[in-house]
RNA sequence: GGGCAAGUGGCGGAAUGGUAUACGCGGUAGUCUCAAAAACUACUAGUCGCAAGGCUGUGUGGGUUCGACUCCCUCCUUGCCCACCA
């Protein structure tokens, strides 16, 4: 019994040689990186080069946790996938990768773990590397990039330095979150909901001085510019909302009985002639200027303390219902000749427009806050049915928005739709004089400052003789010392206003320097940058580790092979996360405009293509620490291997969707990878010929048919029907070489070939057994199979017989037959079942479809 | 409230105007085995029928078409993003 167990285990050993994936895998990514197959020749100046440069990029990892999961791997192997094809197309492909280490989500791992951020940065660094050597992808290890080494930050100091040259970085007092537990200040993408990320306590607002990026100055070309780039559309649509171009007019008019003139801003200027109060933003700066001798002093400086209070406690949760109070001021509203109030509401927000808000009847918020408070409306729109127009005429309901609204006022418009009268009446407005064309953008200034530790020193030192100073190009990099009291500070009494401070600050000897134009005592800015800093223009740094004169490749500059390198730029394909499309996406879009207008660069966007990837879900659930459902691939890897894993990421759905990570899926994945392995590695010594067997010419078609349709998906990324496809023609070679136990090697090799990019070892291993060369070559170097499309025109066809769109039979033809309608239709009456529907009904039309399709339309 | 994406077998999904459910998972039966696992083979939308074959079927209701998962309109549901933006 014993005996005969042993034998079979015997007999299968000896047929096949097990697949064992952890030692084809740790054979080959140590091969590779020794033979540097993915490390291109950066300098090899582009006419010595015959394949062309690709710059393949996916967005870097930031180290906020234990480790990766399968999420980044589904990223990353996707975009992999996506540069080997590249390569094995002929292109040399760069692919580097780094870690975004710096920063409030790696800083707040740190914390949680009680490790210094310094420290845990080489954990995580150690970690991460090696988890993503682990998945095979054709990474450039020779050029990585981690934001944290001072040689990185010294040039987004160096970045700072230049926008604030430019004039684009300055400082201005605004609010920000503040998390009364955490005792910190919060960048605006830590705030879920109006809660704290981490602690879930509601965040509060806090006025503090700031350094700000100019990126509003930016707004027209960065919407304007998407048109060009081809990326995700729902990418391009966000950010398009993002900055929210809104076009409109201006209006200007004097306060009663002040030299005050305000601004109004307003997007809908059809119905200007029914303003019959206008509304100011609590914060706005004019209040306190406005209730000056007016009596009502006291309640309006108590009604913004209320409001403040309550928009802080409270940001999102605001009640719906508009608050508001008289301020017991006029404005001199030419248009109608009258003189309106001025209140100040709650739903006015200082940061829009001009923080001041022309009302009327024709907006669904002013309407509401009008009848709250009594103040009159004058509806200057009207539906056209007359019952209607009466309702809205008393104040029944608030009519806006309506292109069909029949206008009253005025006179010179008297009639007309308001749908038809925009632009009309913004000419009218600027004739009259009340004020002229004028854009908003939704978009802000990027907040750069943090008064956190772990990130770049703002590279700027405050001198009370000369102002603001940048610190001189030849100090940097401004080194973040190593402190023990690095954890965030908050503000000291919150409530008091006073200014929040940074761990930094609380260190004399980081601060303490001199003023670089008088030489005087001056004080370093003891704030670092946000991170989204760091990583607006990583991608441009991969290119130049070496240097430490010059930031990254500039077609201009002197130092040697900076031009060969910047032909890499920009970035061919970029593939991450939707969850970017208004932070980094943005970001660094801006950031390479500066550098295109700083003339430091010769293209002014990043990345020509993007990709969104989809979001991998476990449980239906997106991966989170909370709900327990995180999967770490490493159990995988060492249970299946990267191949399978990585197959079985890229089969889940389509790349842009992502999917439910299951563990029966990934064992149906290894069933393939390891029925790949047995028929390729059971031929590797095969030289006899299929020609003369049944279905030889079928294999072939198909081989060509599977190389078309596997291109095809690849490029568009749609990885899922690609496996799908290697899988039927695989299960074809498989199918005849059980019948004849023979098979020739291109077959094995295309298929192979094909399947590299999704499970680059497995494919080597067995390349290796069939092209049995005696020097190496990489599979990942060959060339990527062709089809010849004369196999793909079919010799025989299956025509549909339909009878008024209904499936009744279907009949096998030659291609000349094909083209024969009369003789299709001769045939296809001779099967029984077509005929049979046929009998003795009247036929009123035949339609036929050459090789498809024969439809008879019958009464 | 606004925007975007999506709704197809028991499940992940395929098909972008022409045989709906490719490929895979799961399931059922079988082969091998003392047995199990693995592997392999066959079947697997529902329904009526011995069978041939018929009928129904891609969230809902309508429309366009010889023909609709696919195009147009209505509504419903789910997910994601933004949101007092004048």
């Amino acid at each position: 019994m014993i005996y005969s167990k042993m034998m079979r285990n015997l007999k299968a050993d000896s047929i096949i040689q097990k697949y064992n994936a952890s030692e084809i895998e740790a054979k080959w990514q140590k091969i590779w990186e020794k033979e540097k197959i993915y490390s291109p020749n950066l300098d090899a100046p582009a006419s010595l080069s015959t394949k062309k440069p690709f710059y393949n990029l996916m967005m870097f990892p930031y180290p906020s946790a234990e480790g990766m999961h399968v999420g980044n791997m589904y990223a990353f192997t996707g975009a992999d996938v996506y540069g080997r094809f590249k390569r094995m197309q002929g292109n040399d492909v760069f692919e580097p990768i780094g870690l975004d280490g710096f920063g409030i989500h790696s800083e707040n791992y740190a914390i949680k773990v009680g490790k210094h951020p310094v420290d845990q940065a080489k954990i995580s660094e150690k970690k991460f590397y090696r988890q993503l050597k682990s998945i095979g992808n054709g990474f450039d290890w020779t050029r990585t990039v981690e934001t944290y080494k001072p040689e990185y930050y010294k040039w987004t100091q160096w970045l700072f330095i230049q926008l604030f040259k430019a004039g684009l970085a300055y400082r201005k007092k605004a609010p920000v979150n503040f998390c009364p537990s955490c005792k910190t200040v919060l960048a605006d993408e830590q705030v879920e909901e109006g809660k704290c990320e981490r602690c879930n306590s509601v965040v509060e607002k806090r006025d503090l001085e700031q350094w700000f990026f100019r990126i509003t100055k930016y707004a027209d070309r960065l919407l304007s510019n998407l048109t060009q780039i081809d990326w995700s559309e729902k990418v391009k649509i966000a950010q398009k909302q993002w900055i929210r171009k809104s076009e409109g007019i201006n209006l200007r008019f004097k306060v009663k009985d002040m030299d005050i003139y305000f601004e109004m801003f307003d997007s809908v200027p059809q119905t200007f002639m029914a303003q019959t109060f206008t509304v100011i933003a609590p914060e706005h700066p004019m209040v306190h200027e406005l209730i000056k001798s007016t009596g009502h002093e006291k309640p309006v400086i108590e009604f913004i303390a209320k409001i403040k209070k309550k928009k802080a406690t409270n940001k999102y949760d605001l009640e719906k219902k508009p608050e508001g109070i008289f301020t017991g001021r006029y404005l001199e509203y030419t248009p109608t000749g009258k003189l309106i109030p001025i209140w100040i509401a709650s739903y006015a927000i200082y940061g829009y427009g001009t923080g001041v808000v022309n009302c009327s009847a024709h907006d669904e918020r002013d309407f509401i806050f009008a009848k709250k408070y009594g103040i009159p409306l004058h509806p200057v729109m009207f539906p056209q049915d007359p019952a209607e127009a009466k309702k809205v005429k008393n104040l029944e309901y608030c009519y806006h928005h309506a292109e069909n609204g029949v206008l009253q006022e005025p006179v010179e418009f008297k009639g007309r739709k308001w749908g038809e009268v925009r632009l009309g009446v913004i000419e009218f407005i600027g004739k009259k004089g009340y004020g002229e064309k004028s854009v908003h953008y939704h978009l802000r200034d990027w907040l750069i400052s943090r008064q956190r530790y772990w990130g770049p020193p703002i590279p700027m030192i405050n001198c009370e003789k000369c102002g603001w100073q940048p610190v001189p190009e030849k100090d940097l990099p401004v080194k973040l010392p190593y402190i023990e009291d690095y954890k965030p500070l908050g503000i000291h009494s919150a409530g008091s206003g006073q200014a929040g401070k940074a761990p930094l600050a609380s260190h004399p000897e980081f601060y303490k320097t001199k003023c670089p134009k008088c030489g005087g005592e001056a004080k370093r800015e003891t704030d670092v940058s946000d991170t989204f800093l760091d990583s607006s223009w990583y991608f441009l740094r991969y290119l130049a580790t070496d240097w430490n004169d010059i930031p990254f490749p500039m077609p201009k500059s002197k130092i040697e092979n900076s031009a060969q390198r910047a032909a890499w730029l920009p970035v061919n394909m970029y593939i991450g996360g939707a969850e970017h499309s208004v932070l980094h996406l943005l970001y660094s879009r801006f950031i390479t405009m500066v550098l295109h207008d700083l003339k430091i660069i010769s293209f002014e966007e990043p990345f020509t293509h993007f990709r969104a990837h989809g979001l991998i879900v476990k449980n239906g659930a997106k991966m989170s620490k909370s709900k327990g459902n995180i999967v770490v691939p490493d159990a995988y890897v060492k249970k299946f291997g990267a191949d399978t894993l990585r197959a079985y990421l890229m089969f889940m759905g389509p790349f842009g969707q992502g999917g439910d990570f299951r563990d029966t899926g990934i064992e149906g994945m290894y069933r393939f990878v390891r029925r790949v392995w047995s028929l390729v590695s059971s031929i590797k010594y095969q030289v006899s010929s299929i020609e003369g067997k049944d279905e030889s010419l079928e294999l072939e078609r198909s081989m060509h048919k599977t190389i078309k349709s596997v291109t095809e998906d690849i490029k568009n990324l749609s990885y899922n029907t690609a496996i799908a496809h290697l899988m039927e023609y695989h299960n074809e070679l498989s199918a005849f070489y059980t019948k004849y136990k023979i098979l020739n090697t291109k077959y094995c090799k295309t298929l192979i070939l094909l399947l590299a990019p999704f499970a680059p070892h497995l494919s080597e291993e067995l390349y290796q057994l069939l092209v049995n060369k005696k020097e190496f070559s990489s599979i990942h170097l060959a060339s990527w199979p062709k089809f010849d499309p004369k196999f793909l025109i079919k010799n025989e066809m299956v025509i549909v017989a339909q009878i008024n769109g209904k499936l009744r039979g279907n009949i096998m033809v030659d291609s000349a037959t094909s083209k024969n309608k009369a003789k299709i239709e001769e045939l296809v009456r001779k099967d029984g079942n077509v005929a049979k529907h046929l009998e003795g009904k009247a036929i009123k039309k035949i339609i036929y479809v050459e090789g498809k399709v024969i439809n008879f339309v019958i009464a």
